[in-house]
RNA sequence: GUGGGUGUAGCUCAGCGGUAGAGCGCCGGACUGUGGCUCCGGAAGUCGCGGGUUCGAACCCCGUCAUCCACCCCA
């Protein structure tokens, strides 16, 4: 026989998760659409060469590729590839449909991204990202705006001790070649760096030794980092206002001098974090230092926002002003944030979240079937419950009227018909509540009615 | 990619060298026009898969696959 698994880190969705599924993505839908952005959709699938180069070295392994059909297939070569994120099929998108696009183009975008990871707690190989991205501005409202949006979604879904961690590609530039670590240990000292709320300050002086980062390049950055941690910064769960942004900046500005990116990005930061103030997302954002994040396209802030009880993060984001420029040409600004259902899910899965009408009852109404001969006439009943708005299911055999509510009520009807012969001799039909146990039996012509309005 | 745990009935698990178990669920009946509660009865497992050790393996050993946890990285 063969294996009835689906493919490893990949998931079948029963009805029940399938429904908590659509209740996020219609809280995530809904705030998007309030900010003004606009559905999108791509292919599951994109030319290889779209995708390679885009996310760093660790990115290129882990993208799923497709071998070459027919005759070609043999080679073991691959032309295509599943899609890794939604951003780059998004600046793909940009660049080959620019003039039919608004100058500022606002999209979001709910599709399913694959990833040849392993996987592990809250992270799957096929799993859906819900993207939010906005092009053709530079302005740090954009920034403003999309960590508002995040935290909209989050307050809606009933989150309340998030934190949005913002920091700035250039900022860490600045701060590493502030410190002494040479340009190319950048990539190597960032990963260090991005553990010490995790490994603390003794932590990451040994990891870096371990990445070959010299010594006094580590002190200088142990020395920023040591002010940043009793700043309040250092600490992975901030709902609280125990962070102070204006210090951080200081302390950022002090270290990095007259390094000229570096600068700008604090500026941009110390905008990023006044227009914030104007918000939804008003005390939520936290300039951190030490957030790096792995995708190299991402040119100025960067953010990510996280839970105590997740080792990962429910989202990020960044700016990428470069990207649509590798597509097209000419840069086009653009910046976006990224929220993960699956994360989102195992959360509030895990904290018992959902509401209860997220996993409503399959149908409003159970229609019985008194005997083989009848069997129409509860189809047709059942009509005209259906032509009343009502969502029904019809019981598919005679069975015993006993095993018949059973079956209604394992399944969390909350109503019961039954049409017997002393029903339908007088143009009746019996509605049994099967939550309080009350049945009354009612012209069949108010039928619907009365289910709808008991 | 690294280290560790776990795979036994549909589900949760017990058994840890000597004939395969429980609870829940499922099916039937007590209750031939009505669920939930109770009682009675029943079906159900090549003990993940392959090899080895042994008179004998669910149990010990090796491999493999799946799954979970911690790293790495990430949504």
């Amino acid at each position: 026989m063969a294996s009835a698994q689906p493919p490893r880190g990949m998931r079948d969705f029963l009805p029940d998760a399938v429904r908590r599924r659509q209740y996020v993505i219609g809280v995530v839908t809904d705030v998007y659409e309030r900010y003004g952005f606009e559905p999108l959709e791509t292919p599951a699938v994109e030319n290889l060469e779209t995708l390679l180069g885009k996310y760093g070295e660790e990115g290129n392994q882990l993208i799923f590729k497709i071998l070459k059909r027919g005759e070609h297939e043999a080679s073991g070569q691959a032309d295509l590839a599943l899609r890794y994120d939604l951003t780059v099929p998004l600046a793909r998108v940009v660049a080959q449909y620019r003039g039919q696009l608004p100058r500022f183009f606002r999209r979001y975008q709910i599709q399913p991204v694959w990833r040849a990871d392993r996987p592990a707690r809250g992270r799957f190989r096929e799993f859906y990202q819900c993207d939010v991205d906005a092009l053709g501005s530079r302005s740090m409202a954009v920034e403003a705006e999309l960590c508002a949006a995040a935290s909209d979604v989050l307050v809606r879904l009933g989150f309340s001790d998030f934190s949005i961690r913002l920091n700035h590609r250039q900022v860490l530039t600045g701060v590493l070649d502030a410190a002494g670590v040479s340009p190319d240990q950048h990539g190597e000292a960032l990963v260090a760096l991005d553990k010490l709320d995790k490994i603390g300050a003794d932590g990451v002086r040994r990891e870096l030794a371990d990445r070959g980062v010299p010594t006094t390049a580590s002190d200088g950055l142990l020395q920023f980092s040591a002010g940043i941690a009793s700043s309040g910064a250092g600490t992975a769960s901030a709902s609280d206002a125990s962070f102070d942004n204006a210090d951080t900046l200081d302390r950022l500005s002090r270290f990095v001098g007259d390094h000229e990116a570096g600068r700008r990005g604090i500026e941009e930061l110390r905008n990023i974090d006044a227009l914030v103030a104007s918000t939804s997302a008003h005390g939520r954002v936290r300039i951190d230092a030490t957030l790096a994040r792995g995708l190299s396209y991402y040119t100025g802030a960067i953010m990510e926002v996280a839970v105590p009880d997740l080792a990962g993060s429910l989202g990020g984001g960044g700016r990428y002003d470069n990207l649509v420029g590798m597509f097209l040409g000419e840069d086009v600004p653009a910046c976006g944030f990224s929220l993960g259902l699956e994360r989102i899910i195992v959360v509030m899965t895990e904290r018992g979240m959902f509401p209860p009408g997220a996993e409503s009852a399959p149908a409003d109404v159970m229609v019985t079937v008194w005997n083989a001969e009848s069997l129409g006439e509860s189809l047709a009943l059942a009509r005209e419950l259906r032509e009343g708005g009502l969502r029904v299911e019809v019981y598919p055999e005679a069975d015993r009227l006993g095993k018949q509510f059973r079956y209604a009520s394992a399944r969390g009807v909350p109503f019961v018909t039954v049409l017997g012969d002393d029903e339908r001799a007088q143009g009746l039909v019996a509605i049994k509540d099967m939550k309080s146990g009350a049945q009354r039996a009612v012209a069949r012509g108010d039928a619907a009615r009365e289910l709808k309005a008991p």
